[in-house]
This record gives C-alpha cells, structure tokens and sequence, in this order.
DNA sequence: AACGTAAGTTCCCTCAGGGAACCCCAATTG
DNA sequence: CAATTGGGGTTCCCTGAGGGAACTTACGTT
C-alpha cells in the first residue's frame, strides 16, 4: 500500500491505483496470467520479498482480482484470475505496448502476442466503442460525470 | 523508485513500470494532461508531499515523459507532455475504463470523455492491429520475442 | 519416526515517503 | 532602493513499508 491512501479520490484512475499501484502487483497479475499460479514460483521468478509477496496475494485477493484455491488436500493453495483481474490483463497488455515502441531498444521485444482471431503477431490498439475510429489521448475532451466531487478530490470537511 | 529495480527485467511491463510504477506517478500524468503544469498546482490538487513531487517529476523529465520549460523571464517552470508521455495517457485511459466498470459503483464514473471524431461520450476498446478484431487477455497467447532473456528475467551470473 | 515440501510468519534493518520549515530568485511595491 | 511576494524548489527529522533470512505449520512420503 503506498503511503497515502488513493481510494478516496473521485478518479478511477487513483482507484485503479489503490487495486494494482503498489509496487509487484502489476508483475504478479502477469505471472499469475501466464501460468505462474503458486505462491513458490511466483516468489522464485520476481525474487520478491516472501512478506511482501503475501501481503499483495492477500490485497489482490480482497479485491476481487485474484482467486486463492486449493490444488492439493495438503494445505496446498493456487491463485488464479477472476473475471475483474482478467480485464486488468488488458491493461497489462497496453503497459507492454508502450514498454515495446518506447523502451526495449535495439534488442527488440522480449514478448510477442499471438491474436487468436487471426494468428498474427500484434499488438493492441484503442479505439472508441462509439464509432470505432482510434481513440487516443490528444482525440477526447474530459468531463465531469455522475460520480464527480463537487469540486476536485479534496476531502471537503474539516482541518 | 521501489526498492527493487524493475528496468534490467526483460519484460516491457517491469520497464514501464520503472518509468510510472512508482505512486503518485500516473496521477502527476494525469494531472499534467488536463492542464495542471505547475508545480504549486500539482501540489495542491494531489496533496502530495513537495519533496516526493519533485523527485517524481525529475524522474519523468529524465525519462523523457514530461519536458520541463520555462514559461516566464522569471524562474518560473511547467511541465508538459511529450509525445512518449502522451502515449502513456492511452494506457491512464485504459485504467480508468478499468476503475469505472469495476470500482466506481452507484455514483458512477467520475468523469467521462467524449471523443471528438464522433461527438460521443464513450470509452476505449482494445483491438488487434492486424485484424481489428476485439483482443483481449484470453484472446492471445505470449510468445517469447527477440529481446528475451535466455531463460526468464534472472540475472544469469553469480550466486 | 524421520524427512520433504508448499505456503506462509516473524524478526530485524534500512531506506523511501510524509510533513513542515526553510531558501533562492526575480519582479513588484512603497 | 529596501522590503515584500510568490513560484519552485531543498533540508530536516520521523515513521513505516520493503528486503532478507530464519523459523513455523500442516500434511504426505519413505
């Protein structure tokens, strides 16, 4: 958990934050995805603090984003994605995406997709779901919606 | 930073993270993008600390995220996104897409985005570059690419 | 009975984040 | 021309999260 707590804010992307915006979660969602679904192979893979490693397994569990199960009658546990943690893939796949063009150089991609659709190796592109044409920043104005604050994220109260 | 170095993983997501992983980042971004450039502005509307505000923001100019730029004969500076940061908008779109279907309950989503080639409030929707067809997590399967490590992201030496 | 193994706990240490006070520089004001 | 203001940071101390390694638990196997 990072120092200040982000729930609080009205903005889905701090609320995103406070699911998957501690350091290891992001990794641990893509291992646990590409079939790394044991707390030991997670633990040898990220070299991560076993402490730590529990700590997010569990936060990951609370909110929905993982599924904690037993494989085996020893007490023998695996973690696997729920529907809510899957569409967090999708995120992953576009952190990779920008990781690919702007960071990993001369060596190329460490990772390639293969679509199922239509076998190609791509990559992920945004698109309105309105009209289909693509959607980038510099294209959409933001406004406020329903669950607004009244005037930014400042708790209004007090002090 | 985290504790733990991200960027000598090979794996795009680890090395995104070493950019914006750290928390406050993707909100100083978020921020930066609907015209809060200055430093006493971001302070004030995230509440964050001024110490971490200028690590983070030194952090993303060294990355080549945000350019830093005098806007007065004054010393008086703001901040503002390059293309790569503007790229990274896409994936703080992606994120709040995530937050308002999973997180932002009865209220609703916080704020909402209309796309100007089409007038629409709408949201994002993640398609194959070959083929335009919806691509999701369960719809591709990763495969190593030419910047992979020999067997996973371990350092190979020593130990 | 001894051993192995996955999945955690516990403990201690260090270092990053929070918070508040302080500093620097140029322009404006009296 | 001294004093003031205000943006944009530094500096300082304190707390608590992350790293690391050792220990524990609960079941099976030999």
């Amino acid at each position: 958990m990072q120092r200040t707590d982000f729930s609080a804010m009205a903005c889905s992307i701090a609320r995103t934050l406070d699911v998957i915006g501690e350091p290891w979660s992001p990794l641990v969602l893509r291992d646990v995805w590409v079939g790394l679904n044991r707390f030991e192979q997670l633990q040898a893979d990220l070299g991560i603090s076993r402490k730590v490693l529990t700590e997010r397994l569990n936060h990951l569990v609370e909110q929905g984003v993982l599924e904690r199960r037993p494989y085996d009658r020893r007490p023998r546990y695996e973690y696997v994605l729920t529907e809510k943690g899957t569409e967090l893939v999708d995120l992953l796949m576009v952190m990779a995406g920008w990781g690919d063009k702007w960071l990993a150089g001369e060596a190329g991609p460490p990772v390639l997709y293969r679509h199922h659709a239509c076998g190609e190796i791509s990559g992920v592109d945004l698109r309105c779901t309105a009209c289909g044409e693509p959607m980038h920043a510099n294209d959409i104005d933001p406004l406020p919606g329903p669950g607004a604050a009244p005037t930014t994220a400042r708790p209004p109260a007090g002090r």
